[in-house]
Order: structure tokens, then C-alpha cells, then sequence
DNA sequence: CTATAATATATAGAACATCTATATATGTCA
DNA sequence: TGACATATATAGATGTTCTATATATTATAG
């Protein structure tokens, strides 16, 4: 099985990338995050509720409760400017990061194409 | 600046990438992670001390100390067959979980191996 | 119709990676 | 000779994610 400790750090920017799409409430996220991943992100709930909780606070994301159909009520979350530019910034660093690592790992290998 | 909290996990991967290539010192994996990505990482000695003692615990890396010219004493590590197994591990777990990311993100891989 | 699983949110405490701060010692340069 | 770079080391703090647990409702299988 796959260990999550390399990328720990992203979940924050994969969040507010959801919302940027549509607004969302927290299992949803979790579905979606597995989902559009192949498996690859299992999203705990232990570890996304709290997170949310930060990023309200932070005023990155805003909530409101929707009741379905049912009647089972969920919290939706979303994302305000604050996140937008939180989220810009976080895909930057994506970037550089990324090709930083990438170059680490393939370069200092002369003679390969 | 720059926060380094997207990809904390990845610091014994380069460490192993590094050491692939040719023995080094504490120190100088500093200098060079700094050198070759640009300033982008700045790994903190007291990050990669404690972190070297494990990695020589779990048998990924063996250590000697060589005396310079002046008589500065240096600790070399070198990489184990069990070191070179656990970084084709982590890259390969690179390669899927940066995949999952971009395609998250939109799309458009940044970089490449 | 009832037990179990899935949906939905929440918190406490543990685990882990990295950081800052501090300590020690030697070498180099102004 | 004082400041700075080199070189290693550890303690304690911080931040992120995990497991475990709790609660409540809805859907489904037996």
C-alpha cells in the first residue's frame, strides 16, 4: 500500500481546489478526493473535519446546512476569496516544488535523454 | 516565501537520491539539496541529523568518518541495497501520487522524471 | 421488521516530520 | 582575536495526519 507521508501538506490545497468547482460538505469531499484520485487519496474523516473547521476560521471557506430530501441535514462548505487566493498561492508552490524534486530526481544524469 | 509544508515526506527521498549518486556528509547534503533546487530547499540541520541516525538504524544508509586534509573529522554515509530498495519505493509512490495531484489540479504535469 | 452497513459530522489523543533553539568544537579570514 | 563558516548533535515546540471513539440518521439485507 501506498504511503501517504510524502505528500502530507496538500490536502488543504486538494480541499479548497473542490470548492473552487463546486460548493461541497464533507463526505462528499472524501468521495470525491478517492474518486478522482483512483484510490490514490483516502481521506480521513478524523482528519478533514478539524481541517474544515481551521479554514472557516481562517475565513477561507464559509458553511450553511442543506437538508436533503430526506431530511438528513449536511454541512456545505464554500470556498470565498480569501480561499481563492489561498489556493493560487498553494498551486504555485505545487509547481515549484514539484519541478524542484522532479529535476533532484532525474537530473545529475548525464547521457540520458 | 515559500512554505515547505506541501510536500514534508520527501525529505528522505532526496536524502536517498543524493547518496545514489555518491557518498556524502551531513553538511554537504545540505548545501547541495539548496545548490540544485535553486534555494527552493532549505533543509534545517536539526531536520536531517536525527533524520540520518534513523535511516542508518533502519540499514538504508552505513556511515564512516574521514578525516580532511585539515583535520576537520567528517561523518560519510553511504546507501545500502536496502536504501536503494526504499528509494525506488518512494519514487515510484512520487510518480503516483503527483500524477493524482496535477490531474486533481487540472491537468498539465509539471515537470518529469 | 430488525440487524447491519452506509451516510454524516465531530473530538481526543497518538504518531510522525520538521522546525527553532541551543550546544559544542574546529577552521578560516579580516 | 573576533566573527563567521564548517560540522555534528539533541531537546522541545509546532503542525499535519492518523486511529479510535462517539453520535445520529437512512438504506439495505436477511
Amino acid at each position: 500500500m501506498i504511503d501517504k507521508s510524502l505528500l502530507t501538506g496538500s490536502t488543504t490545497m486538494l480541499i479548497l481546489k473542490l470548492l473552487d468547482e463546486t460548493n461541497m460538505y464533507g463526505y462528499q469531499m472524501i468521495e470525491e478526493l478517492r474518486e478522482k484520485s483512483n484510490n490514490t487519496f483516502e481521506l480521513k474523516a478524523g482528519t478533514l473535519y478539524p481541517l474544515l473547521h481551521i479554514l472557516e476560521q481562517k475565513k477561507m471557506l464559509t458553511s450553511y446546512e442543506e437538508t436533503a430530501d430526506n431530511t438528513r441535514v449536511r454541512k456545505y462548505y464554500s470556498i470565498t476569496k480569501t480561499g481563492r487566493k489561498h489556493l493560487q498561492e498553494k498551486k504555485e508552490e505545487w509547481k515549484i516544488y514539484t519541478a524542484a524534486v522532479n529535476n533532484l530526481l532525474g537530473g545529475a544524469s548525464f547521457g540520458t535523454i
